[in-house]
DNA sequence: GAAGCTCTGTGCGCTAACGCACGCATTAGG
DNA sequence: CCTAATGCGTGCGTTAGCGCACAGAGCTTC
């Protein structure tokens, strides 16, 4: 169970991998996110000397619930979790963000915060810019709120679709599901990530998730040791993931500018 | 469970009753929608010749999955509700709409489909206006644009508090969450909806439904005669009812124009 | 290389909700 | 007014996932 605003027995610094460290930081320029890759440079120009890069540690809250998002993050690499908490502490994640998107869609949608909180759950980089900012640029800049209002929508895709598979769809079928979104968001095949990690955006139990990662490696489709998943037969991945996979996957695509 | 783009044993005509028909024909004027009824007449003026007043007969679908949708509707009276199927047919909603609202956010987010239905699960009417006409207007409309980003942030954290909703309360607490949320969406204290209508909502079991609604009745909380559900003791509803409702209200509020 | 966390494996009883089946009550409509 | 269609009530076996408890295995740190 997440603990408000921290993970609950998840220090930090324990689970970062040495080598994912390095990949990302070749990955430091702004345009390895695809929604600045995708402005022309005059639109691009004017944003640049705003963006401030970031790193983003393992478990750091980038927003925290009811709290004014004072930046947006462009991310360029790293994954970064949009996860709701109940009243009795449960979690459940509704979105998962890359370098295909950006955090904090509230600064230029107009609400400036959210119920909802922020976190990093694989490491990387971003690109930070002030919220005050943006709304200026939001206004001016056509481009790059076209691009970031078909993000918005392509989210909305994602927490809708993730609302109807908590409902309808086996732990296995979300733990696939949820593999995979982390999979396209991250250079190699390998996830660093715990599996109580993985049960709190799942909302379920660490248990659980043990029998069904189990049940996957035992089948040979990932390998997995303390802390880390390894994934060796995405074909098969996907086919026991549910259909939700594959609906957000034709969304992003189509909305999102490929880089 | 709900079947593709139909309503499974619903034949419309049935269950709109009579008194409800009257109550919004009433309604029938833009203004009765918040988000149009916050608007300046400067900015309300030059959009009034293009709105087009349509009514909603219970089970329209409104816009199918995956299709183009033509049309924006600013509803005056009715409840519209998101819906995902998934591949075995089976259905969830991800958020409703009254008059506080729109149906259409992908016409100005971009996408210009989405891969969820929209359908009418309470009659009523709306004003409809092209969404061509639309996406210029909201380049031009600066007021409406804001207006209906700032709605589109609400029904975003509609979404993801329903996503973890439907992971971690029960049958009885959402049951309340949703009569509640319908509740703040018509005129009167009584919803005219099957329970099997509500089972698709909630994606649960029709019989599950008539367990969690029998309680309510026997606590003297609701009552209920066929196709109709009449609200007793509010209060004691909120009281059952998981916190979301009062998360999403709270960021309703906030958010949206108070007409 | 020993100590101490932190992760993962496993067992067991429990419960909410499912799937299915059937019967009864209420309304609509000829 | 009778019939058919639709909506609601109920029972029963099944199951996915929960909560809890504890043991063993793998890093880290000193």
């Amino acid at each position: 169970m997440l603990q408000e605003h921290t993970f609950r027995s998840y220090p930090e610094r324990r689970l970062v991998p040495r080598d994912s460290r390095r990949a990302v930081s070749a990955q430091r320029t702004p345009r390895q996110n695809h929604l600045l890759a995708a402005l022309p440079f005059a639109n691009y120009d004017r944003l640049l000397p705003d963006l401030k890069p970031v790193s983003l540690p393992l478990g750091e809250i980038i927003h925290r619930a009811g709290e004014r998002e004072k930046h947006l993050y462009f991310l360029t690499s790293g994954i970064v979790s949009r996860i709701y908490m109940t009243e009795n502490g449960a979690s459940a994640e509704c979105a998962v963000t890359g370098n295909e998107g950006v955090i904090g869609v509230a600064s230029f949608l107009g609400g400036e915060s959210t119920p909802s909180q922020a976190v990093v759950v694989s490491p990387g980089y971003a690109y930070q810019l002030a919220a005050d900012m943006l709304k200026i640029e939001f206004e001016h800049n056509r481009l790059l709120a076209r691009f970031l209002l078909r993000y918005t929508q392509a989210m909305i895709t994602q927490i809708a679709q993730i609302a109807a598979c908590n409902r309808h769809h086996t732990l296995e079928q979300r733990l696939c599901f949820w593999i995979l979104s982390c999979l396209d968001r991250l250079p190699s095949n390998e996830l660093a990530m715990t599996q109580e990690l993985i049960a709190d955006m799942l909302g379920v139990r660490r248990e659980g998730v043990t029998a069904a990662a189990g049940k996957l490696q035992t089948a040979g489709i990932i390998h997995y040791r303390r802390g880390h998943i390894i994934v060796l037969d995405r074909p098969k991945l996907e086919a026991l993931a549910c259909e939700c996979y594959a609906v957000v996957k034709r969304e992003y695509d189509r909305l999102i500018p490929v880089s």
